[in-house]
DNA sequence: CGTCGTCTTGAACTTGCTCAACAACCGTGG
DNA sequence: CCACGGTTGTTGAGCAAGTTCAAGACGACG
């Protein structure tokens, strides 16, 4: 089974044989972090990627009321920040939501994985799609209804798991609570909870504790106006699963 | 007079002689563009880079039920799209707000400036403010009232335009309708008219026109939760003005 | 001088929020 | 194995921010 980082990456095109070892190779070592906990605060100047393996993490921001905002999720084979080298410094924090596996990849190390061609054109592809994904987000609060922001949410998560290999038909583990769904889709705890329950009511999902069945995946696309071309794959319709 | 795009990869850090007279060479020949004008399309592969000279563009994205969300702000010295290379299709579309100077710069030549270390290095700063950008209009919807979304804006243009010279002490020009800006910041027009009321109430701007003043900037940026820190200025209090 | 777009105002309405309480769940230690 | 405490999820009722619809005023420009 391919690793998840290189699942990702050939979303956008075949990488050579030899780009793939290397690949391999950086994601030994992890190491476990904790849920909720921080990995690079804002005000820092990290010397190093963070590269998720296993859970789910998020980029966030606090306001000076002390609401936060989630500002994008980062799934297995998402680079926490590919090029903080530039920039001074963090504008806002990447923290663990679940329990996570999590490498650090020294700067050196992503400089010369860049030499290889194919290699730097997927990273860039990566760092356009996080890009665009921020625009859907911003789409996601600005315009459409509380039922269908998490909709959408749901729907983008499924394609994204799919593409490294963590869905099992139209069913995935999201390790998320209500608050921190809530923090995502610019609403409170308490609604999202009444949009949960509608659409379970509406038989277009079951979420039990961490495990999400889409029931009806055509009928929640439609709901919320969910377009894939954002995510830019290669395979507009997702990648046919491979079940585990 | 230094060109607004020198005058803005400028605010990174200072780029070698040889390098500005590049880029005044690039600006030449700016098409003049109407108003409302589409540069680019959803779906289309453009083949070169369209940068602003003059006036006000922006993205934006339609959803399905016919509203529009516009996701970024596109003022003299930004460029529309550096990297779309990589990717197959716009996933947004760009088009110009108010009467605009273009210029349309072909593949090659943007290839030829990366060759440039110093320039390089701008390219790929002014890329990943518009990232971070895009993250705080994010915050903006999802957790700000709708005075300090409007305020927000405000603060954030006042900056921007400082870098390229479009500032006349606190003051600026903003050709945008009170319907754009709503659909910039999540708001109908009706009630963006009514917040911008109650700011010119509060003494904190006036806004007659197409032109804007501010008039107490501490209170406007202690009001809305402002911090420069996203945009990445060398000097975070912005750039001292050089009135025109 | 009329027309079209933009801005302004009012009043009813709706979505989502707040506050508050309670239930279900999970891991921990006794 | 059960009791406990803390976190997460659920429910209700009143409230507030922002929307909708509709009409009228202003202003720029032919």
């Amino acid at each position: 089974m391919m690793n998840r980082l290189t699942r990702k990456l050939e979303a956008f095109g075949p990488l050579p044989d030899a780009d793939k070892r290397l690949l391999d190779e950086i994601i030994r070592d992890a190491r476990s972090v904790k849920p909720r906990t921080d990995l690079i605060r804002e005000g820092e100047t990290p010397n190093d990627v963070n590269l998720i393996l296993e859970g789910f993490a998020c980029r966030y921001k606090m306001t000076p009321n002390g609401t936060r905002q989630i500002v994008a999720y980062l799934v297995p084979g998402d680079f926490c920040d590919l090029h903080v080298f530039i920039l001074k410094a963090m504008d806002h924090t990447i923290a663990t939501l679940s329990q996570c596996q999590v490498v650090k990849i020294p700067r050196p190390r992503i400089l010369a994985l860049m030499e290889r061609p194919a290699i730097a054109r997927a990273f860039w592809w990566a760092a356009l799609v996080d890009e665009a994904t921020l625009r859907e987000w911003l789409i996601n609060v600005g315009v459409r209804t509380a039922e269908q922001r998490v909709a959408h949410l749901l729907c983008e998560l499924l394609l994204r798991l799919e593409t490294v290999g963590l869905t099992n038909g139209d069913t995935y583990e999201l390790p998320i609570t209500q608050a921190e769904l809530a923090d995502t889709v610019g609403l409170t705890a308490v609604h999202v909870n009444r949009v949960l329950q509608r659409l379970r009511g509406d038989g277009l999902i079951t979420l039990k504790g961490k495990n999400l069945v889409i029931l009806d995946v055509a009928r929640l696309k439609a709901l919320s106006g969910f377009n894939p071309n954002y995510l830019h794959l290669s395979d507009q319709n997702g990648l046919p699963e491979q079940s585990v």
